[in-house]
DNA sequence: TTGTATGCGTTATCAA
DNA sequence: TTGATAACGCATACAA
């Protein structure tokens, strides 16, 4: 099962033909790879003095480690990172775990992470947190061992699955998770704050016949985006109505919720998606369908993915990219012992993008 | 320096108060988590047993495991997967590495790896080549050990820099790279192709004077995609001209060729860019300055990006996120011992989608 | 069915 | 400055 298959890996000129020496578990010839004892052996020293000499510590006479870094050059022996980890206690990885994300959100927050990641000399190690509690307790514990810090992104409402399975060993920062775990640092987007922009906007416009395409109610920013987005547009303007479709982020949905509204004939002068893909969609279908926008109907989305620039869509913008660079700083600064000011929740603050769907730029 | 900061993880009751007599390596109270010889001291088994129980091996007692599962999940018991690992030579995680990458690619590529890698149970490990030989072998070295298999794009055209410190240990494909590597399956796109269908599609509308908006040379996807277009051209319309201006793959150069076209005042009734970010740029920078597309001026790229959609950009479709998906399959099939027929470069084939920025749709 | 002992590749402690 | 050796946490021959 094990063993076949594989390109081997000669870095020097030798094969090793003593490996029985050291015995292998397969028994067949396994051709290994060059480990520190090979070296050692080589170079006529101890596996401590190649240690000591490889990472550079000041107790080797130069000569010494002039002769070891030789030897590991011309067996092209290369540190075996896993058991350095588990010698360590350290492994400079961090463990990230995300649910199935909404397009371009992904892609964004694993980018700003990498960024940092890159920047710090840690690796990323990834895995998907499904809706599943079982294989999100999976995910989480496949982790243990492997990484220094995690990394947790759940919107979803329900906490219980996972928690539980949650290494309460290692540092972990949580983003946009509801009812931040005590002791746990958190990163959070003012959802009600970019909601309530929006809704001030739209109102200023002179809009009060508004639709909300809102995400699934049991994620966390879909929630407090509507709820934000409501409350404010019942105090900036009690006359103005708020009728509410349901989407699950997705562009379809958007889709299907413009194909309701003209369908159904809804008077309707603004729209306000939960996030922009299910904008997108819907401007889309109702541009399809001969709407003006923004002269009909003026919509606005939420996060300003990529595209939405390009749409000029209006929206709130987050900026993902850095919500995960910084969670990384702030996961790291745990990691190498800073003490205070590293408990709470960040909360990052959506800034008001008005582009060309509600507004005309002429 | 370690041990500090950290929030513990208790998953049972009792606090463990003997861990002096397994040995510190900090000599302070480091509360570890509990091991497999806690469970194993705790149900008064050796940890042999409890290793058979919780891996479900057969040759176990029910009765006996049964202890043994009550008692690791009474102490919280998760398995320390960089031991396993170490011990099994086995890590389930495949290493990625990837170079700086422009826009919607990276986050595409890995998307498609990482939808597989969840399938089979494998976690992605990611680390950024840069250009830079000296930190690309560093991010390869760091994965020994730590990975089954290794996916690896690297398009640049210097591989010097790095194959040396290619890990020959354990199985990789590659991505994108020039000259594949022998011994290496990988993985490639047929620039040359797609350029000439994009070739083929501008000749048909008659369009003659022709810009091509090239990509890095040291680029191997950049420099087939100008030379498979320029061949093509040459070979369809021996009359038409193209003219190659230079760009980065990033939106901006794209902007900067449509700039010089303009001050230039330049003959020119269609543009190829080698990907779509520049062509995007390019597109909106025509369009700002009141030239008319498709009817003055057609505009085509290459990958079909997610923006290439919306904004109507006839494209060579690449299924990024499929390639990489594949890349994870072929690397799996490799690693479980599947011999034959994983040599060899898997090409494929881009698709030709024509949408409003070549052909009006009216 | 269970226990004992050894090895995985590395670092760190302590003595020489 | 160097070497012998015990961890790190787990899996597995082999013996009982």
């Amino acid at each position: 099962m094990f063993g076949t298959g594989y390109i081997f890996w000669r870095g020097g000129d030798g094969i090793r033909e003593e490996f029985g020496a050291l015995g292998t578990r397969e028994g067949v010839g396994f051709m290994a790879e060059a480990t520190i004892r090979d070296v050692a052996r080589e170079a006529q020293l101890s596996v401590a003095s190649v240690s000591r000499a490889l990472n550079g510590h000041k107790s080797v006479r130069p000569e010494t480690r002039a002769r070891i870094v030789a030897v590991a050059d011309r067996l092209g022996y290369v540190p075996h990172a896993g058991a350095r980890s588990l010698s360590m206690a350290r492994s400079n990885a961090i463990g990230v775990v995300l649910p199935d994300l909404h397009g371009e959100f992904f892609s964004e927050i694993v980018r700003g992470m990498d960024r940092e990641a890159t920047r710090l000399g840690l690796q990323l190690l990834l895995s998907n947190m499904h809706a599943d509690p079982v294989q999100a307790g999976q995910a989480l514990r496949a982790m243990h061992g492997r990484v220094d810090g995690l990394l947790i992104m759940c919107p979803q409402m329900r906490t219980e699955g996972w928690v539980g399975s949650m290494p309460r060993g290692i540092p972990a920062v949580l983003l946009n998770t509801p009812e931040p775990m005590m002791d746990h640092p958190s990163m959070a987007i003012d959802n009600r704050a970019g909601a309530a922009a929006i809704a001030r906007h739209l109102i200023d416009l002179g809009r009060r016949h508004i639709v909300h395409i809102a995400g699934p109610d049991h994620n966390i920013d879909a929630r407090e985006r509507r709820e934000g987005f409501e409350d404010a547009v019942r105090k900036l303007a009690p006359d103005a109505t708020v009728t509410v479709l349901s989407g699950d982020f997705n562009e379809d949905t958007g889709e299907d919720a413009a194909n309701i509204i003209l369908k159904e004939n809804m008077k309707v002068d603004a729209i306000f998606a939960a996030n922009d893909m299910m904008a997108v969609g819907c401007l889309q279908a109702l541009r399809a369908a001969g709407k003006r926008v923004p002269e009909d109907i003026a919509i606005a989305g939420f996060d300003d993915v990529p595209i939405a620039r390009y749409l000029a869509l209006t929206t709130a913008r987050v900026n993902i990219a850095d919500i995960g660079a910084r969670a990384v700083i702030r996961l790291t600064q745990i990691m190498n012992g800073g003490e205070g000011a590293n408990d709470g929740v960040e909360v990052h603050e959506p800034e008001l993008v008005i582009r060309g769907t509600t507004v005309t730029t002429h």
